[in-house]
DNA sequence: GTAAACCCTGGACCATAGGCCAAGGTCAAG
DNA sequence: CTTGACCTTGGCCTATGGTCCAGGGTTTAC
């Protein structure tokens, strides 16, 4: 058997569908493969690494398009750490930001929880009173 | 002057555009308003009010579609606080189930980026090995 | 040898929350 | 009465990350 892979095997080693390894294709996350003489795909078996490589940046957050670059960055030798590490500083502070507003969104909410009785007529219910613009701050 | 309010007025007081009320009316936010003869909408002046409602919900994080789950809760007097508070916590689950999440991906990335020593050639950076697959947990 | 399982392309579709546009009708001020 | 600002409908477009489909060709397993 040659070190070669259908799409098939290919997405399937890597955990994802044929239609996502196409539209990665498509995006730019992976370089155009090799055809056989059928049109067939025709992988090298480190494209696997590849697509793990997408999937673990994914986990951590990162868009396609960010994982685009991360990708470009990493394949640039003369270009070192030092852009990989703002990169991902960047991210970092993005996703930080996220926390606090999440944080802010949970604090709020559980506010209104806790002033909720949980019984007894709507008008008395101080989340719909916060949302129907009751001043309670 | 009548207290009422074309389109454009009701977009203005509360803060979005004429289109995103227009939406919101086709998706069920808003109830059909009646027309004038010349076919222009005819908002009641409290159409802010149920408006305002919309944007607060949004800022607690509530998408367009519960967004409509408590408006009609909170339009039927025969259920009281207890389904809005329900509403409310079940959101509240999302939330933290998100921050969570969240901070599992700022933590990864920290760890990274302060094993990272920002200079040199990228196969010492620990960001491009974990995410090329080399194993350190 | 043939049937199942695979692959190809192009395009349509999902949810989310609207934005934008054209062609036309209406309203208010000067 | 005209000009400009507003309103109407319908439909298409945005970004994100894919998924699904039809209608074909190919490969593999029995």
């Amino acid at each position: 058997m040659p070190a070669t892979l259908t799409i098939g095997r290919l997405a399937e080693q890597a955990g994802v569908g044929t239609d996502t390894v196409r539209y990665y294709e498509r995006v730019g996350l992976l370089p155009t493969p090799p055809r056989r003489a059928s049109g067939y795909r025709d992988y090298p078996a480190d494209s696997v690494q590849r697509l793990r490589f997408i999937n673990r940046a994914k986990e951590l957050g990162f868009t396609l398009g960010e994982i685009g670059e991360l990708l470009e960055l990493s394949g640039r030798r003369e270009h070192g750490a030092a852009d990989v590490k703002r990169a991902a500083e960047a991210k970092l502070a993005v996703v930080e930001h996220k926390l606090a507003e999440l944080q802010r969104v949970r604090d709020g909410l559980r506010t209104l929880i806790d002033a909720c009785p949980g019984h007894g007529p709507l008008q008395h219910c101080p989340i719909v009173r916060a949302l129907s613009g009751e001043e309670t701050p």
